[in-house]
DNA sequence: GTCTATATCATGATAGAC
DNA sequence: GTCTATCATGATATAGAC
């Protein structure tokens, strides 16, 4: 009984600390503050979790756990579907990102809190934390990459590489974007509402990274090309 | 002659805050850091600045000026020499991205580090920073977006729009990229050299940016068609 | 313009009572 | 498990001598 208001705790702390992080960066967020989010003692968190760092690792393992678990069984399933032939691209493209993109509907699995976070989180300075998510990544990120030079045998593995590279980045910053959307758009959020954005969010997302995954080969001005 | 050694100091604190706030992030920099790396005293950036916020947007604004002011000239001898014609979105990427890439090279405007610099911050939590940033764009964003509603008449504005913002996106994080590479990257280091990769970054980039540009337009589930 | 010295405050972390 | 009280440190900013 008492251990259920344990875990009250500490679930508070971490949607105080998501929400916060999200929106003030690891750096620009005190612990003073997130435990008066959470309405907790100060020194709940150093009790719960040890210290800061520790308290933001555990943001984040309590997320991507089940998401890269998520992208794991969806790209299984996938392969175990087509018995040995490459997939499409379009299949891989929806198994990592469409994966990820899904989560901002799911309210229990962090929603667009989560999803915003891990878009600024990945270009974040802070040396551990990028360390941290490297190393969480690693696994699915091998697996998909190979799904990829698979689908895509006429394509150099270096040029997948670095267009999986440039597809993370339009997603990052798709989903961290909430004032810095302003930038380019200002106007045209006219006569679409919030929700039809967020829906239409993932079609646009998808046809503009398998555009770019599947561009011509870029040509470089020396006679060198790329490595295989 | 006084007066060169002041700019001095004042060049040599830009020149720390921007190497600084690239490696640890606004927050993540003290006033501190920045003057012992300066070999300045710790009230040099007050008298100079008035502000630790304040220096950080000189520190922008010192590169952007030059930036927009190019990505403007470029613009307007494109279309003069167009006489009226619409330019091709080649052009128009060329001229928003292009320039901005090949300030990499650029020792004299800030080279990589700016560029890394800019790239971590356009996704910064700080308000004010991306308030600023808006600000120091918008101008340049508008015509650029004119441009291309000029020359893709077919596409709807509102995914122009937004494929412009995915285009920021995968730009910024290629040029954030130090160690946040390693999650995609790793090995395929192994026979380009530094300056090679950073030679190829801009075609490998252009062919995914045109390509994400003109892919297919998306599909949404629901029947209402995209606002223009 | 540059420096030292310092004011003032917020931070992460912990010790120890309950 | 939760609280108060506090430590040690580091932050930005400024006053005032030179």
């Amino acid at each position: 009984m008492a251990e259920i208001r344990t875990n009250d705790t500490r679930e508070r702390i971490l949607d105080a600390a998501e929400r916060l992080f999200m929106t003030h960066g690891y750096e620009g967020t005190s612990m003073r503050q997130i435990t008066g989010e959470a309405s907790v003692n100060l020194a709940a968190v150093n009790y719960h979790f040890g210290s800061k760092e520790a308290l933001m690792q555990e943001v984040f393992r309590r997320r991507l756990d089940w998401l890269n678990e998520e992208r794991m069984r969806v790209l299984d399933e996938m392969e175990a579907e087509a018995a040995g032939k490459p997939l499409k691209p379009s299949q891989i493209v929806d198994g990592f990102f469409g994966t990820l993109l899904r989560m901002a509907g799911d309210e229990k699995r962090g929603g667009v809190t989560f999803l915003r976070l891990l878009g600024r989180t990945l270009t974040e300075p802070s040396e551990f934390i990028r360390a941290f998510l490297a190393h969480e990544y690693q696994t699915v990120m091998d697996r998909y990459k190979e799904a990829l030079f698979k689908a895509l045998p006429e394509v150099p593995k270096a040029e997948i590489v670095w267009r999986f590279h440039f597809m993370l980045g339009a997603t990052s910053y798709a989903i961290a974007g909430t004032d810095a959307l302003r930038l380019v758009t200002d106007w045209q959020i006219e006569d679409e509402d919030s929700t039809d954005r967020l829906d239409r969010l993932v079609p646009r997302l998808m046809s503009f990274l398998l555009g770019g995954l599947r561009a011509p080969l870029p040509q470089f001005s020396d006679a060198a090309a790329a490595s295989n």
